[in-house]
DNA sequence: GCGATGTATATTGTATACAGAATACTTCAC
DNA sequence: GTGAAGTATTCTGTATACAATATACATCGC
């Protein structure tokens, strides 16, 4: 056995196999190989199916009973759920986070909008990803409910899968810039303490995910 | 091996250890003895393991590495953050709904929040904790957002666990009274098509979870 | 008695073996 | 050639074995 870079086989594959889900190695709809995992990785199959399983929990794998696994296929209408599901949450975790945001947490909120411009700006799309991620994180932490930190988290997993750049640059850059508005305003809002502005900012926020992004 | 009563033994493990959890058998923190379920149910460790992680997945056990499973501890405070998430998700449900609600679902509703009343009085709290998960499931159903139904039962699921009846059953009618009160009032918003009224009210019906009943 | 050290025991992580079910592949009748 | 039937192969579910780690226990010095 080679340096124990994870501390569990079963966590190697976990991260193994939704890597290959994101960047599309593997498809939806694709029937999963256990015993090619395992040959792969060089690992046994108790560990393996064991990461099955659990990717299965989170939403990432289907599972039929003899059968096997398969990638879970995420149609558009299924992303559009999400997002709505994922904008509410966000809403509420904005309006609980209100109370909590000093000026510290909002002038870091504002160097990341402006750094993302510039992202955006240099078709730096996957430094963007990264700054939006951290900006939503922002106030989500403040939040103080971790359940829904975790919640929040565990939703936005499910379905961070497709990476952007797939298509026409320039388009997405239009969009982009469009969505980096929208954290502007959204930073207004926190300033003026506006919970029920944030919440139906936000609420409709992710609906850009289904086709443009992630 | 005797009839196969389960379609596989994981999913006996599971159903096993989620039925101990909420029967108070396993308290929280305490330590999860793969063995002894092995023991118990004259299995191997294979599909129990499964099981297990499956259940941490789910959000009813912790898992240590290298130290094993315990049941997940919910303090008030997880409770109440909990209930706020579950509040908002149903309003955002019960919004959704309300297009898709015909006379028929609001006659069954109406129906139901009669035979809670009945049942409370009647301190058959039993009876009406299924009726009011029917008369929640009668709209979220309408929703039209099958990640939205899922998420829901998940995360319901993760702590429907203490059962009531422990305390005073006369306080426990007298909660469980306003409690269904609040059920006559969601029926009227929902006749009276009010979204915001709807998402209002439920963001906050789930409170009480955190005490009296569950 | 109290804490440190070493040893025994139990528990966890992983590999492997094997039976039974599902799937793929042949063969044959028509 | 097409489809049914039977066989071979692969894959899944479970049991078991074993090494590595963690925990419990006992011993010893102070």
């Amino acid at each position: 056995m080679q340096a124990p870079k994870y501390q569990s086989l079963k966590d190697h594959v976990y991260d193994y196999i939704a890597q290959r889900i994101q960047d599309q190695t593997l498809l939806p709809n694709q029937k999963i190989n256990e015993a090619e995992i395992c040959k792969k990785l060089e690992i046994s199959r108790t560990p393996t199916r064991e990461a099955l399983f659990q990717l299965t929990s989170d939403n990432l794998l289907d599972y039929l009973p003899r059968r096997g696994f398969t990638v879970k296929a995420f149609d558009p209408k299924k992303k559009l759920d999400l997002s709505l599901i994922i904008g509410t949450l966000e809403g509420l975790a904005a309006a609980l986070a209100v109370e909590h945001l000093g000026d510290k947490e909002l002038g870091a909120m504002k160097a990341l909008v402006d750094k993302m411009d510039n992202d955006i700006s240099n078709h730096n799309f996957t430094d963007y990803y990264k700054d939006q991620v951290v900006f939503h994180k922002m106030y989500i932490d403040k939040s103080n409910n971790d359940v829904l930190i975790e919640t929040l988290n565990s939703l936005k997993n499910s379905f961070i899968r497709q990476s952007y750049g797939s298509e026409d640059p320039d388009r997405l850059m239009r969009v982009l810039h469009i969505v980096n508005g929208e954290h502007r305003k959204i930073l207004d809002l926190f300033h003026a303490k506006d919970k029920q502005g944030l919440e139906e900012t936000l609420k409709y926020h992710w609906r850009i995910i289904d086709n443009e992004m992630l």
